[in-house]
DNA sequence: TTTTGAGTTAAACGTATGTTTCAAACAGTT
DNA sequence: AACTGTTTGAAACATACGTTTAACTCAAAA
């Protein structure tokens, strides 16, 4: 049986360390080391360690972001002329998420720590990235939101919008130890799935609020 | 008249760049340089730069938290026995940093992105030093939502208290960026007070969904 | 068989980092 | 004026980092 592909493996490494201990904080000894490949690898394979990590998203994000174009596309051929609700386009951007996590529960923190990180970022390369590989959904998704909240005022609607991405954001991206919380102070264990089951209602809840 | 302290001089660029550039990657270097100071200063007065770190954050931390206390203290003083809304328990804390904040809008943004990091970086420092110099503080104020929200369970409204939070910690600590992304999309500026204004009905609303 | 070229390896490079050192300057006290 | 404890200064230290180099491996092509 053949090893696996060494730009996977540093990928798989990569994923988990920044995850666990954010970017400027991983070396890339410490992500050779861990996926048992020369130092050197990661400057061959990708060239820096910003191109890496920029990797490490994009292979989350593509098909992430063809899954929901995807379900979106189907669902407006089945439904035309349907107006979704907010819970609606949560739920197929959270059916993407899943899907494209399932298994590692890990990706998720990262994405959103990416996410985070591209917006506190001032002048940072991921912000770059990020918006001219994401533009065309998240216009798409924003129009969604537009029609399911017609009464809102474009800039307010801006802003709700982000205040969702920032709970969801900072909520997945620390769900690890937050769950730890939880199991601490409450004796009770949570899935993903049931944390995301709370999420949405009080994202939706906010979004049309007033 | 007399220069200002060093101390003082260093807490002031610290808070300055990494508000701006995040932590790790703002440098000792940069911060004396910015300060006017020499570079062992830091190690001088602060140990090292984690202290310098948290140091910065007490300075913020400590009067926010004599104010919550305090205003609270007041408010039940003179109203015993009433019930705050989710939005009175919001405005307070809401006061508190804007008047903490005042006149020096990045001292929000480094408070929120520190308290991000908090959360997500796994077994930080940060995440011990904020528990331990807040935890009266957070429980005063889960047990007022905790009366605010009597029909949420304890998991649930644990859930909910975190959505918020990232909410607030991620809005307000890229600010700045999301404030130029306004002013480009729809030609409008906005004042931090307009945002929180905006802030607090979406918090509000999302833990009371349902 | 020889050649080729992508992949891997160990080592080194240059630089930036946090920290330490120790002498000089200073401020307050006696 | 001399002493004392505190603060500053320039320099060095040790280390960790991302990156580069050049020799080597090895399978497929010629």
């Amino acid at each position: 049986m053949a090893q696996v592909d060494t730009v996977t493996r540093i990928l798989d490494a990569a994923e988990e360390l920044f995850a666990e201990h954010g970017f400027a904080e991983t070396s890339l000894r410490t992500i050779t080391a861990r996926a048992d490949v020369n130092l050197a690898a990661v400057n061959y394979h990708f060239g820096s360690k910003k191109a890496l990590i920029q990797a490490v998203f994009a292979r989350f994000l593509g098909p992430f972001y063809k899954l929901v174009e995807s379900s979106l596309d189907t669902h407006e051929q089945q439904h035309p002329d349907t107006i979704l609700s907010i819970e609606d386009i949560l739920r197929f951007v959270a059916r993407a998420m899943a899907s494209v996590t399932q298994g590692d529960r890990s990706r998720l923190a990262i994405f959103m720590r990416l996410l985070g990180l591209a917006y506190n970022q001032g002048q940072g390369h991921l912000r770059k990235f990020l918006q001219t590989e994401y533009r065309s959904l998240f216009r798409r998704v924003m129009s969604l939101i537009t029609k399911a909240t017609p009464d809102l005022q474009p800039v307010e609607r801006f802003w709700r919008f982000h205040f969702m991405l920032g709970s969801a954001a900072f909520t997945l991206s620390s769900m690890e130890n937050l769950r730890a919380i939880v199991e601490h102070d409450f004796d009770t264990k949570c899935t993903e799935e049931e944390v995301v089951g709370y999420l949405l209602p009080f994202l939706a809840a906010g979004i049309r609020a007033k």
